[in-house]
DNA sequence: GTCATCACG
DNA sequence: ACGTACGTGATGACG
């Protein structure tokens, strides 16, 4: 008898998990009549995931019938509270049961009982009648179906982001068995459900007692044995609130479903129906999905086949000259663009693709001459990378016109990613597979040999390309940020990539010298706690640590942390006075982290050859439009302690007799908000060249012209300033500063009185946010908040502090980037070469004798890169080393 | 892979 | 009543 497979879905949780996640894009997804398809879209996309996995013979998706069930007769309040469900989502419901009719799929629902009761009890008929079941919900408590012929997959993040519960699976991941989740939520309880459990007892200790006493009867038959006293007291006051909701936690097996399992075959698509919902849908990718039905399989469902032509040097004659352009991708596998292989290449455009696994191609002509001219447009993805890889090759790209990568995150930050194939689906185009599906993932990541499966995927990335190109300027226009795209993104893009190509040269005997003394340091403070503690034990464990002080030494508790004792600085530092130990632990962890990160991280990325580290700059990750740093991260090189700050002596010229050069913006951001808010006084403050946080506190603290702004006072200013920055909250700056919330909201309360264009601004910022969904910096970058209108008290605040302080450090970016581009022009006719960026800051080496000339220079390209209501300020500092550049 | 910690602006 | 400062990356521990 053939295999029986049986597809069971939770309609209501899939639907709302698919809503969710495709919830920033709401606005896109809205078909001819006005109807949002968000839903619907997610839910055949995981439908479709599901369906080819699972290959199911039978298959149903069960609904929850209405609000009344048998949980809501035994306990009142089951699901209360609950925020009404946005109309946004409950007008696709009837959308997803047409859409599972067209699939040859059917729906049920039963009266009085959840969906959960109707998929426990076909599960359970399914698996005497020998089936292989897959239940698919977005609901953790299903994992209690979980047995060896029924797996829970449970869709995480996104739609397609799936994880498979074995019952070996719960138990690894859960710590219990399936049977004892009704038990952990017995005893836990359940927020959203909104039914208490046992007081005190959350996920650590209710899987504690599961494990130890096997189920909730188990833990009251041995009640005497549980020896924390606390505990033990609200097991026996909560007994019957246990019991009711381990009740109504647990799954019907035997709920009165009139369905049969043999009407449950899985008829397959009803073509027609199918071809009329998505058009009346508006999914067109569906829509040409079907088309290709009945095709030869290909690596990856839904992918049409694809021409392409292998370039070899024989016919590489053949190129035409591409003067309407082309599109053209250079394959790497890894991250490292600095070291990785090149393992091809693609190049072409009309839909004519010439691919090659050979890159010294790219070193003949034509190519090479191709690459290398500003004549010839090019659509690439990542045109930094691109560069750094052909500079490698003695090549130097020009022509980029438009950059899929760079163009895809100014129109949406959020959901931006490095893979070409996920940002193409972004924008709606699904003709091209993720690399992760080409290419595998972790160990087993490699270039696949077969030539077929390699070309066709460089064929259809660069088709996608070519047909992304349109709607990504169409959509840059949309957004008033063509500017931004093309003369500031992409020009820093190859001004990146030429400083990371430069490098900067790293002293490894500078590094070794202060390791070796470091270590010695640590060998002598470890064997002083160890004596302080009275045994020896791991010091870089925090859960080691938190034993030995807390319970151990019995120190007081200050803060704990999600999984025990925090022992944080601000911990360590409250408890110094009491006990010695924990300011050893304290420079411990100090030189700990200077050798670990500093210099034996640093030592690790030092190039053998020209004995540099060359870090790569992430132009598309930060949702500010800041850059970042890694591999290594040049942006958090120490300077606040004098030992830290010691590992820049190891940052040096390249040249002996060259020295570094180092500019930075004073109060950038300060001055961006007295520039956007155009608060008179913050202004004044600024023209005058007042110190910025001296004269905050004169205002906050009405102080009088003749009184003298303490250290202390000045302090507290600065923090307030820093707060309105950051999107200010009373108890943010009362942790900050250790003052009640109450004087906190008081210093806030009298800044907006003494600086009213801010409070507007900020104001207005949150309004924005809320109308439009995004806020803007000064050159049009946008990032969206899509937990603006949250109903969730917390998601909503974070939302509205990123929307006051996004246009901020956004515009502060905007600036220097700025700078970078016109400096590069600065400098043409010197030697000197801008090497690092760190956010405010410009580093450069020079020879010594045009340090005169950039100290005049620099200043004047970063103080005019923008013109603000206010003036910019820039300060400069040199020496031998980037120790002294300070 | 996630958490806690700590380095920077 | 809710429970927080904004933006990052690297490390070691631990599951």
């Amino acid at each position: 008898m053939a295999e029986k497979r049986l597809l069971l879905i939770d309609g209501n949780s899939v639907t709302f998990k698919a809503f969710f996640a495709l919830y920033t894009a709401l606005g896109k997804f809205t078909n001819s009549d006005g109807l949002h398809t968000n839903a619907v879209y997610g839910f055949n996309t995981m439908l479709e995931t599901m369906l080819n996995t699972v290959k199911p013979t039978h298959a149903l998706v069960a609904f929850d019938a209405g609000k009344t069930t048998f949980r809501t007769k035994m306990y009142d309040d089951y699901k209360g509270g609950r925020a009404k469900t946005a109309p946004e989502l409950s007008e696709q419901f009837p959308y997803v049961k047409k859409l599972l009719a067209a699939r040859g799929i059917q729906t049920y629902e039963l009266p009085n009982f959840e969906a959960d009761d109707i998929i426990g009890t076909l599960a359970k008929q399914a698996e005497d009648a020998g089936f292989t079941t897959t239940i698919v919900t977005g609901d953790r408590d299903l994992t209690q179906l979980a047995d060896d012929h029924t797996t829970v997959s449970i869709s995480k993040k996104g739609v397609s982001d799936i994880e498979h519960y074995t019952p070996a699976y719960v138990q690894e991941k859960m710590g219990v068995t399936p049977q004892q989740i009704i038990d952990i939520k017995g005893l836990q309880g359940d927020n959203s459900d909104n039914y208490p459990g046992v007081t005190g007892v959350g996920p650590k200790r209710a899987v504690d007692l599961v494990g130890k006493y096997g189920s909730i009867e188990g833990i009251y038959d041995h009640i005497d044995d549980i020896t924390a006293k606390k505990l033990k007291e609200h097991l026996v006051a909560d007994h019957d609130q246990a019991l009711l909701a381990k009740q109504l936690a647990t799954i019907k097996r035997d709920a009165p479903v009139e369905k049969t399992l043999d009407e449950l075959t899985y008829e397959g698509d009803q073509t027609e129906e199918l071809v009329a919902f998505y058009q009346q849908m508006n999914f067109r990718t569906f829509l040409s999905k079907m088309s290709v039905d009945g095709e030869a399989p290909t690596a990856t469902p839904g992918l049409k086949d694809i021409s392409y032509q292998e370039l070899t040097v024989a016919n590489l004659g053949d190129l035409p000259a591409f003067d309407d352009g082309c599109e053209f991708h250079l394959e790497m596998l890894g991250d490292n663009y600095h070291l990785a292989n090149m393992a091809g290449f693609v190049i072409g455009h009309n839909d004519q693709w010439w691919v090659s696994r050979d890159v010294n191609l790219l070193t003949q002509a034509p190519l090479k001459g191709l690459l290398e001219s500003d004549k010839v447009s090019k659509q690439v993805f990542d045109a930094k990378r691109t560069y750094v890889a052909l500079h490698r090759l003695g090549i130097t790209l020009a022509g980029v016109d438009c950059d899929l990568l760079l163009g895809s995150y100014l129109l949406n930050t959020y959901d931006n990613s490095n893979d070409l194939g996920r940002v193409a689906m972004e924008h709606g185009y699904d003709q091209v597979a993720t690399d992760e599906d080409v290419y595998g993932k972790g160990a087993k990541e490699a270039i696949p040999d077969d030539d077929e499966v390699f070309f066709s995927h460089l064929a259809r990335k660069a088709r996608a390309l070519e047909q992304l190109r349109t709607p990504i300027f169409e959509g840059l226009k949309e957004h008033e940020q063509t500017q931004l795209y093309h003369e500031i993104e992409l020009p820093m893009a190859f001004v990146l990539a030429r400083m990371e190509i430069a490098g900067i040269a790293v002293k490894a005997s500078e590094l070794e010298a202060m390791g070796s003394k470091f270590t010695e340091q640590l060998a002598e403070i470890e064997q002083t706690i160890y004596q302080e503690a009275g045994e020896e034990f791991n010091i870089d464990s925090p859960k080691q640590l938190g034993h030995i002080l807390f319970e151990k030494m019995g120190l007081p508790v200050i803060k704990k942390t999600k999984t025990g004792y925090s022992t944080a600085v601000g911990v360590l530092e409250k408890v110094a006075a009491d006990a010695p130990i924990a300011e050893n632990i304290l420079t411990y962890r100090k030189i700990a982290k200077i050798q670990s990160t500093y210099v034996e991280g640093l030592l690790k990325v030092i190039h053998p050859d020209d004995h540099k580290v060359h870090t790569r700059y992430l132009q598309t990750l930060t949702q500010t439009g800041r850059l970042s740093s890694v591999d290594p991260n040049l942006q958090n090189i120490p300077v606040r302690t004098e030992e830290g700050r010691a590992i820049r002596k190891a940052f040096v010229p390249r040249h002996p007799g060259w020295q570094i050069f180092s500019s930075d913006y004073s109060q950038i951001e300060l001055r961006v908000l007295a520039h956007m808010s155009h608060d008179a006084n913050m202004q004044a403050a600024f023209r005058e060249g007042e110190d910025i946080h001296a004269a905050t506190a004169r205002r906050i603290f009405k102080m009088g012209p003749d009184e003298e702004v303490t250290p202390n006072i000045r302090r507290q200013a600065k923090a307030v300033n820093f707060g309105i920055v950051y999107g200010i909250s009373d108890f943010g700056l009362s942790q900050n500063i250790g003052i009640s919330r109450k004087q906190a909201k008081n210093f806030i309360d009298t800044y907006f009185e003494e600086y009213p264009g801010v409070k507007a601004y900020t104001d207005r910022m949150v309004q924005q946010a809320h109308e439009l969904g995004y806020v803007e910096t000064i050159a049009h970058r946008r990032r969206y908040l899509p937990d603006i209108n949250s109903r969730n008290f917390n998601q909503r605040s974070f939302a509205e502090r990123t929307a006051m302080n996004t246009p901020i450090q956004g515009s502060a970016a905007d600036i220097i980037k700025i700078a970078m581009i016109r400096m590069e022009d600065a400098l043409k006719d010197l030697q000197a070469t801008m090497l690092l960026q760190v956010h405010d800051e410009l580093i450069f080496e020079a020879p010594a004798e045009e340090i005169e000339t950039l100290a005049k220079l620099v200043p004047s390209v970063m103080d005019s890169a923008i013109d603000l209501e206010i003036p910019l300020k820039v300060e400069s500092h040199f020496g031998p080393t980037w120790y002294e550049a300070k």
